[in-house]
DNA sequence: TTGAAAGCGCTAACAC
DNA sequence: GTGTTAGCGCTTTCAA
């Protein structure tokens, strides 16, 4: 059997309540003992049983990060980014992948809050507004990742945007083309980013034509044939913003499909700069995320909620990066 | 504060005890309390603390995975499908990414003993033996995934890699290739989708040279230097097979920028059947993976060394499929 | 500086 | 059929 915190206090002559304050590092305790306890656990390898502490109210050193698609290789770096951090100050990660299926999403929820998980990392859409401010209210710590709610008051890290989309469009235009599409989801990412894109047409006092604007769902083959829609018009755009990197491969293939190359005849930039921008042909150019810091700010703010408590309010924005590839050059 | 099985009882007017044998349909209650129990546990929104069930003995209903590579989508599609299946089973999945580094792994492990979850996925390398021992040992529930250790006795579920990599080349050869290079990584899968490759030349009456294998890690970049040394060769090879998708496309690159052509020139195969596969031009030829189904055995399999505490050993190793794609054609 | 003891929420052996 | 009770391994208050 695994030696429990009575072992160790039998064998240091000591009460449990002693060997517990010498691994929590708590109220004051002889250094001879401290030193003589630390010896023993060693010796008998002791382990504390993390379930019993936590049974006490400690935590559970467990954070759920739930993530709605998998298929984008985007989030599979968010994942490793945050479980890499989360590994560095012993916490692991219980992934959760939704498909922005709000009853996934609930159900997921509810199963993690009885198995005590300390807090949550949301980078699913989440759509259930109740099911949120249920989480706010019990004080169960949250961060909103790669998204935000700004009318409601919740922490969340994610990037800008507004800047992203307003870069890629601004990009595409210093290139002269004047007719840009832009294809993209609903989420309110891409809101925002149709947001930058929109305001950056304005700036350069070209018109925001609301048919050039067309949301579909987030996978490839809907991203091909919404592009269609755009590179079938009598009057088509030379240039597509794809609202990320899914997507915007998605319009060179439908680019491909109609023997339009790329970036001659159609430029096409993505946005979330995966690993997939460098090796498709031509590579795409994209908006890169800060994946790294992202990741590390998540985790390191919810640990924050979590140890102490702490309770403001924090909306972090982190700016994002324009990446020139071969997929955009100028309008001929 | 959450309603706990004392509030229960109460409320009920019976014990306890009455109350969690009706949580976990044991022994014998009468139909009348039954629904009484379960209408109050309703009204009070009753949810059992899994962590004090599990400082008692039971299951936590926590399942770790651990993973080499999360850059490697094959990786992520694995991640996805477990998840989904423990999903439907109620077990939570803990994601545990290990660059196949044994410090790594070893400290997810003891970590996650001592969170007590209930048992261990591993898909990554797991080079200390010792450590697998001891898991063997203490008897906790651990299946190998997409690759084996046929000599020790330990559960697994993978694929048929030595037909995988067979079928490959025998694809290959039957395109009247007679020089076949092959790039891999030199892990244990790796190894056996070489000895296919080289069984397949030998039935084809063809020569096995070493120099046409090379090894290396299996990143993108590390694969294109590894097929350029192949394609520098004054007697090069028409045909190479990548190990796995992420370095059969460094291989294209490798082709690429030295101008040779694929299939015309150079004809690749892959191994995975990734997303990527469709996205490179011209798509890539590669073996399927069972994603689904091997996710699914892997889980259902742990949950029943779990829960039965079944203890015979299987290994399950399911059949990959060729898909023919545009990157492989008849020799010029 | 240390210890006794109550209790976190649940389960299971045993008694009735 | 149902209740009593002793823990699971730990933390923490209070007393010494």
């Amino acid at each position: 059997m695994k030696p429990t915190i009575y072992d160790i206090a039998k064998v240091a002559g000591v009460s449990t309540a002693t060997v517990s304050k010498v691994i929590n590092n708590k109220g004051r305790i002889s250094d001879r003992t401290k030193e003589k306890i630390y010896q023993i656990m060693d010796e008998m390898r002791y382990r504390p049983n993390v379930l019993a502490s936590a049974l006490k109210g400690k935590c559970t050193y467990q954070i759920a990060l739930l993530i709605p698609d998998m298929d984008n290789p985007i989030y599979a770096q968010y994942l490793k980014h945050i479980e890499d951090r989360g590994q560095e100050l012993g916490f692991s990660i219980v992934m959760c992948s939704t498909d922005n299926n709000p009853e996934k999403e609930a159900k997921h929820i509810t199963l993690l809050r009885q198995k005590k998980v300390d807090g949550f990392i949301i980078a699913s859409k989440f759509s259930n507004e109740e099911l949120l401010s249920e989480l706010l209210q019990d004080e169960v710590p949250v961060v909103l990742f790669a998204h935000e709610r700004p009318e409601m008051a919740i922490d969340s890290v994610t990037v800008d945007d507004y800047w992203g989309g307003f870069m890629a469009t601004e990009h595409l235009i210093s290139l002269k083309h004047e007719k840009i599409g832009v294809i993209a989801d609903d989420s309110i990412s891409c809101r925002e980013r149709i947001r930058g894109y929109t305001s950056a047409l304005r700036s350069a006092g070209l018109s925001a034509e609301d048919n050039m604007i067309v949301i579909t769902r987030s996978k490839m083959a809907d991203a091909e044939i919404a592009a269609g829609t755009l590179l079938d018009l009598t009057d088509r755009p030379t240039a597509i913003f794809g609202c990320n990197d899914i997507m915007a491969i998605g319009v060179m293939q439908a680019a491909r499909k109609r023997h339009l190359t790329v970036p001659d005849e159609l430029s096409v930039i993505g946005f979330d700069n995966t690993q997939m921008c460098t090796i498709v042909v031509p590579e795409l150019s994209s908006i890169a995320m800060p994946v790294h810091e992202l990741g590390k700010k998540a985790i390191d703010m919810l640990i924050d909620k979590i140890e102490r408590q702490a309770n403001l309010k924090q909306n972090i924005k982190m700016p994002p990066q324009l990446v020139i590839r071969n997929s955009t050059s100028k309008k001929k």
